[in-house]
DNA sequence: CCGATCACGC
DNA sequence: GGGCAACGTGATCGGA
């Protein structure tokens, strides 16, 4: 079986390669050559699925279906399992048909196909956690939740649900405390924004934001991940390279793309995750990788040179849209400068604008009108895409990754807005999910013709995390570097910040 | 079981 | 006039 699986000059394909290949892997055989995955490649043809379930391939692709009932005598999983190499197989064909008259085989066979090993890899490798010291923090926390309870039930005057926002509303009102804002579904609105206007004035809003977020971190991550820890003492978890619409990975079971890293306290769940005894953690960020993108895509002249210049791109924008001029207007100017050219990237509007700036709708207009003045290139952009997904139907990324837009014509303004926004969105964040997954096939690749130990064991977007023996580090960090930085070559340099600890705190 | 709401990440 | 930042995962609530 090892044999067959090893051999390069025979043509496999696969459903689902990852599990396939995990499962090998972890008998010590590694497959090479693999000419098809039909899920993966299903999912480059149309990314907006949910999933790619077999029955659907054979049904869009083969119009036939699978079978209805299992022939007597026959048992049902082998059944199933011979149905699913044989649709597989037909289905193969196909979609390298499909992929190559899009003009996508160079997505699939050079940026998905190689991926599926190193995610194999990485889910075999894992990540080791510090179980006791989440244990710990779980009790001090919930401490800290029983003493914050007392204080709420004692302003509120009665006992009530904090994790019910119903029941906080309730609440509120009983208070006479006005929230102004509705939910969807006319339900008073305790969203953190809400809370965080009413902290001005009422105590218990306060109460509530950090109860929230202690209560987070005690059930998602302090109580769930040492559950989830096995044998070896490290996660497993999964990485899904079939989910998201834009091409990014997601991960789950658990969700290690969504660890605490902002406030303090969330900072503790962070730094459990640790190297094994003589390694430590290399963590490796693209700097700004979404705007370099943006400047090259757009091509605009004032952002290129920016970054082609080395320079701090917010200050930059703070200095040209919000006129900054000295270094304490700078300061200021450069965290609104922040917030602008991430909304950029998300096709903010002024309304969206104006409450996150905290400035009004008018102002948030100025702004925007004013940025669009000095960055010309992105304006043309943000007019021209959505044209160009109500023409084709879909935009695409760098490297042909596309995404269908099949409501952008709606007739509703909401559903149409909601679209041209996507559109704008998804070459953006597409291409940079392209270039992450060059950059760790490539540094994969390179790890290995070194003969190194160092192993990648995550990827959150822009970042990827190594573990590395720590006679290993100097030289693997400058491999990462390396290949990372030269995944791609725009117009604007791509940057790579290393940085290196005895937790993925400390390795920022 | 599922939609709504909330909170975490990029 | 409406509705209002892209992409995700997961915990919890509360009604069906």
């Amino acid at each position: 079986m090892g044999d067959i699986l090893t051999n390069k000059f025979l043509q496999k394909a696969a459903f689902d390669a990852k599990s396939v290949n995990g499962a090998l892997l972890k008998l010590g055989i590694r497959p090479v050559d693999l000419t098809d995955d039909v899920m993966v490649a299903a999912y480059i043809l149309d990314p907006g699925r949910t999933n790619y379930p077999i029955d659907f391939l054979a049904q869009a692709y083969l119009d036939t279906d699978i079978a209805r009932s299992i022939p007597d005598g026959i048992d049902e999983a082998a059944f199933r399992t011979a149905e699913l190499a044989d649709i597989t197989a037909r289905v193969a064909p196909v979609l390298r048909e499909k992929l190559r008259s899009n003009d996508q085989e160079r997505v699939y066979a050079e940026i998905e196909l190689p991926t599926i090993d190193v995610l194999a890899e990485m889910e075999l490798v894992g990540m080791k956690v510090d179980g006791d010291a989440l244990i710990r923090f779980a009790a001090d926390i919930k401490q800290q939740l029983e003493a914050l309870s007392d204080r709420l039930f004692a302003i509120a005057g009665r006992e009530f649900n904090i994790g019910s926002p119903k029941q906080v509303g309730e609440v509120f009102a009983e208070l006479n405390i006005e929230t102004g804002k509705k939910t969807a579904t006319g339900q008073i609105s305790t969203s953190h924004d809400v809370l965080v206007e009413l902290a001005q004035t009422y105590e218990i809003a306060q109460l509530i934001i950090d109860y929230r977020e202690m209560d987070k971190l005690r059930a998602t991550y302090a109580e769930a991940l040492p559950k989830l820890i096995r044998d070896d003492g490290r996660i497993h978890g999964c990485l899904n390279q079939t989910v998201a619409a834009t091409g990014r990975l997601s991960s789950t079971d658990p969700n290690l793309q969504n660890i605490p890293v902002r406030t303090t306290l969330g900072q503790e769940i962070r730094r459990s995750f640790i190297p094994e005894k003589g390694n430590k953690l290399i963590s490796a960020d693209y700097s700004q990788l979404e705007l370099r993108i943006l400047a090259h895509i757009t091509q605009d002249a004032v952002m290129t040179n920016a970054f082609r210049d080395g320079e701090d791109i917010h200050a930059n924008t703070a200095r040209l849209v919000f006129g900054a001029t000295d270094e304490k207007d700078l300061k200021e100017k450069r965290r609104l400068a922040k917030i602008v050219n991430f909304g950029i990237a998300y096709a903010v509007e002024a309304f969206g604008l104006s409450t996150r700036v905290g400035i009004s709708r008018a102002e948030a207009r100025k702004v925007i009108d004013d940025y669009f003045a000095t960055y010309k290139g992105i304006r043309k952009y943000m007019d021209d895409i959505p044209q160009q997904a109500k023409r084709d139907g879909f935009v695409k990324s760098l490297f042909g990754r596309r995404r269908y837009f099949p409501s952008i014509n709606d007739r509703n303004f909401t559903v149409r807005a909601r679209q041209e926004r996507e559109a704008i969105n998804m070459p953006i964040q597409g291409t940079a999910s392209d270039i992450v997954k060059i950059a760790m096939i490539n540094v994969d690749k390179a790890l290995r013709n070194e003969k190194l130990e160092t192993k990648m064991i995550m990827q959150v977007h822009d970042e990827l995390l190594f573990e590395a023996p720590v006679n290993e580090i100097e030289q693997a960090s400058a491999i990462i570097k390396r290949e990372m930085e030269t995944a791609a070559k725009l117009d604007v340099p791509l940057i790579v910040e290393v940085g290196v600890g005895d937790n993925w705190m400390d390795a920022k």
